[in-house]
DNA sequence: TCCATATTTAACATGTATGTTAAATACAGA
DNA sequence: TCTGTATTTAACATACATGTTAAATATGGA
C-alpha cells in the first residue's frame, strides 16, 4: 500500500500476530530469513513477504550479508504509532475513583461537597 | 474478525484513518453517529461499519438514547496495544541516540531541525 | 396508527491481504 | 563454470475490508 499515511500503514503492519512474533525474535538481535520463517508453521516465501510488509513500514531494515539477508529491527519506525496512542492514555489510566469523583462533582444532581472556605463563625 | 487475537483486532481497528479521526472526535466528548458521520465524505453505513469495528475492538462503547446511539470512547481497550508497543520503547529511544550521534559527527553544518523524510504521508 | 428521524442490515462491487507452489535470482565455494 | 543454499518473484486461490445504494428496523411524537 504505497499511498497509505504512516499511522494506518504501521498500525496495518502490527496487526499480524506472525508480523509482530517476528519482531518479538528481532527484539533479541538480528535474524537471517531462514531464521525467522524457521517457527512458523507457514512457507518461506509468506514469510518473505511479511517481511516486505515490516520493512516498508519502516520497522525492520535489512542488509545483505553473502547471500542471507540480516533483518534487524528499526525501533524507530514505532515512534509515531507509539506517540499517536499515548495521547490516549489518560483515557485508560483514569482510575475509576477519579471518574467516580468527577461525575459526582459534575452531576447537578449531587450535592457538590466542594470544601468552599471553612467559614468560621463572627 | 470474531476469532481474531485481541492485539490484532485493536491495531487492525487502528489501521484506519477514519477510525482514529473518529476516536479523536471522541476524546472530545461522546457523540451520535450522525455527528460522527457528518465530518466524513462517506455514506452513513460507511460509517456505521467502522463504528462497529471499533466497537467489536473494545475501544468505544454504545449506548441507546430514545433513537440515537451515543458512542463513547473506552480507553481501556487501547491499554494492551499501548502495553504491547511500549515494550518496544528503547529500540526507538536508542536509535535516536544513534541517529544524534551520528549527525552531529558526520554534518559540518550541525543542523538542528530533524531531518524527518516523511514518506508515504498523504 | 402513521410519519419522520436515526441507524443498521442486505446485497453487491472492488481492491487488498495472505497463503500456496513453482520458477527465478543472487551469492559462495568446489 | 557448475552446484547448493538463501531468498524473492510470479501466478494463482481465497478470504477479508471497505465502499455503495436500497431496504429494514427502532424510537418518539402528531
Amino acid at each position: 500500500m504505497l499511498n497509505m499515511d504512516v499511522l494506518s500503514q504501521t498500525f496495518s503492519a502490527l496487526a499480524d500476530p506472525t508480523r509482530r512474533a517476528i519482531l518479538a525474535r528481532l527484539a533479541a538481535g538480528g535474524a537471517t530469513v531462514g531464521e525467522l520463517a524457521e517457527p512458523f508453521d507457514m512457507s518461506l516465501p509468506a514469510v518473505s513477504r511479511h517481511l516486505k510488509v515490516l520493512t516498508d513500514a519502516g520497522l525492520i531494515e535489512r542488509h545483505t550479508e553473502a547471500q542471507w539477508r540480516r533483518c534487524e529491527l528499526r525501533g524507530e519506525g514505532l515512534r509515531a504509532a507509539a506517540d499517536w496512542i499515548e495521547h490516549y492514555r489518560r483515557f485508560w489510566e483514569a482510575s475509576f475513583d477519579r471518574l467516580d469523583a468527577f461525575l459526582k462533582d459534575t452531576d447537578p444532581k449531587t450535592k457538590k461537597g466542594k470544601p468552599n472556605a471553612r467559614r468560621k463563625d463572627r
